[in-house]
DNA sequence: GAAATCTACGAAAACCCTTTCGAAAAGGTA
DNA sequence: TACCTTTTCGAAAGGGTTTTCGTAGATTTC
């Protein structure tokens, strides 16, 4: 345990007064501000590096009227989807010397608006918060005297800035991307149908299927966002409808579980069946027999985007309202294209 | 985007002009403290409600000395094994009104040190530090001003407090419950034999079924940490050694993949072949055919633990020093024992 | 009615840093 | 020598809060 207690942080009055000069001095030596001979300087510097001494960012933050600090606001830490937000706002603020709150409120409103309160008496310089599906949420209302963006999960308010990934193109990007392999009997399951994700996929599913003059094959199938589903949906599937020759899958878990069944039934994949999933999930997509291919929301992406516009509103930029799509990728693996 | 720029938070000399009373006064009111008439009280109550008052933070702490922060200090955000320990950490914190800087050093040495000095110039009251893996990594130094715990990654300076998974007991652990599931033929597939987690895991198999007068079939197949790995492996295995009746499998990747070949090659889990898998995944756990019986480090807990040994140290209370290797828990599930 | 005791409140210090402005010292010019 | 400029430094304010201590007024006691 390392613990030195006692051993009170060096302040610039320790500093100042071990070399000899006043306190403003030394802060300008430190600062590299104001008038001060080199000599001084040079004795400052070396008396503060002697002391290990660190300014206090909170009585600098007391005086510029900026902490310098961030909350980041999540719903669900646990929920894979956060993290790779958090990657992405944590790295971009790193990079502008702000530090990030971090509070989970577990889904409870009431924890939240707790959190919310202890964020603005820290008086951080912004609020990002991130939910964990992206069906719309509840404001944190207009009153809230720093800027605030909402990242995957976007605000019911209009008027607030929302990030979050654009599931339409998604789902049009993988039926296009089945149809490029040409495929033309797609069927598609799904997880949770009360999700607004599961329906924005197959929404953009069917645009493209209809701009390609086709349909999909049955109806769509909805139940959980599980590998076991996804098994089940998929032992159903084929035996309803045995011509079809690909199936979009809502996650990549559903994926996987159609993959296990789709083996069970004696079918190959990806040239009898191609697979596609949905949030590149490395751990799943990788590890299957094919490979996965799948749809990556670009997440760590939204997530360093939703810090710059923090850092731009904090820097009075205007940076817009409304909800923002944010563009996804294809990953292309060995599940919807054979290899060579 | 919530911006009400200019309207700066209210401070408590706003309050107490409005209330028409001294500003001693009117923290005295809201702190419950000194003397201070009912009626007075109710009064600046009132207005800092009206204000919607949030007193600052930093002007408290500094004067207290004390922030209520603590900083948290990952090696590597993505790993599945730090989400847990923060949420634990997270949590015992929140209960105790302290709030978490964190920091992801992106397993780099240089950045790690850039934050620590950020997290020492916003005073924070302690510091935990997670890594990625359970091998020891480099102590911070017993030079910081505030408390330090090591999470998951133990220091490798024995005067510094570290909190750690019982491998060993996990290795124990897995095998004991394969015995008393009558199996005598054990295997083990594992991981990365670099990582001390393999290594100890392994130590505490081998202990256990010394215990029984047993030892491993064949050498223990040491590679990575993947579901692919565990496919071939466990081909070969059940190649090499057809007699086998359980395989203890360093991770729940790795148990999934041996599942996944057994089932290819006819074998019955469990019937014919017992499987247990390490870190409890529930995601990996809970979707295999069968269930995976696997060994959780009750890493929630172990976040909670390092948590409350920094609240205790900054209360001044000795926490003790050294590695600690906290218990882990087995789950069983149907890939060791039939269900009914 | 004077002295002693309470009660309620306010002034001011302290926390640590930055910044502004004024002053002193050093050097140069007429 | 008197005056001016330049350089270098320090005093002090300001930021928002808590806490200590002093004081004025009200109330009680003999």
């Amino acid at each position: 345990m390392t613990d030195t207690t006692g051993a009170r942080a060096a302040t610039l009055g320790d500093v100042a007064a071990r070399a000899g000069v006043s306190i403003s001095t030394a802060s300008k030596a430190l600062n590299d501000r104001g008038d001060v001979s080199a000599s001084t300087r040079a004795k400052v510097r070396a008396i503060a590096e002697e002391l290990s001494f660190t300014p206090n960012a909170m009585a600098r933050g007391l005086l510029a009227g900026r902490t310098g600090t961030v909350g980041l606001l999540t719903s669900d830490l646990e929920g894979r989807f956060m993290i790779p937000i958090l990657m992405g706002a944590e790295d971009a603020f790193g990079a502008g010397r702000i530090n990030v709150f971090l509070c989970d409120a577990r889904g409870d409103a009431i924890r939240e608006q707790h959190h919310l309160k202890e964020l603005l008496s820290r008086r951080v310089d912004g609020i990002i918060v991130v939910g964990r599906q992206t069906d719309a949420r509840p404001s944190l209302g207009q009153e809230i005297p720093v800027p605030v963006v909402y990242a995957y999960a976007p605000s019911d308010d209009p008027r607030d800035l929302s990030l979050t990934p654009d599931n339409y193109a998604g789902g049009r990007l993988a039926i296009e991307h089945l149809l490029s392999c040409g495929r033309r009997r797609i069927a598609h399951i799904s997880g949770d149908p009360t999700y607004a994700a599961a329906q924005d996929r197959l929404a953009g599913a069917r645009a493209a299927l209809a701009e390609a003059g086709l349909e999909l094959v049955g109806e769509p199938m909805f139940s959980e966002w599980t590998e076991h589903w996804g098994r089940d949906a998929a032992a159903m599937l084929l035996q309803q409808h045995p011509d079809i020759d690909a199936v979009f899958c809502g996650s990549d878990q559903i994926a996987r579980g159609v993959l296990d069944s789709a083996r069970d039934l004696g079918r190959t994949v990806p040239d009898d069946l191609a697979v596609i999933g949905y949030d590149n999930w490395e751990v799943l997509a990788t590890n299957s027999r094919p490979e996965l291919t799948s749809i990556d929301a670009n997440l760590q992406q939204l997530g360093r985007q939703a810090a710059l516009r923090v850092f731009d509103a904090i820097d009075g930029i205007d940076v817009g309202e409304g909800s923002h799509h944010l563009p996804v990728r294809l990953v292309i693996r060995g599940s919807t294209i054979a290899r060579r």
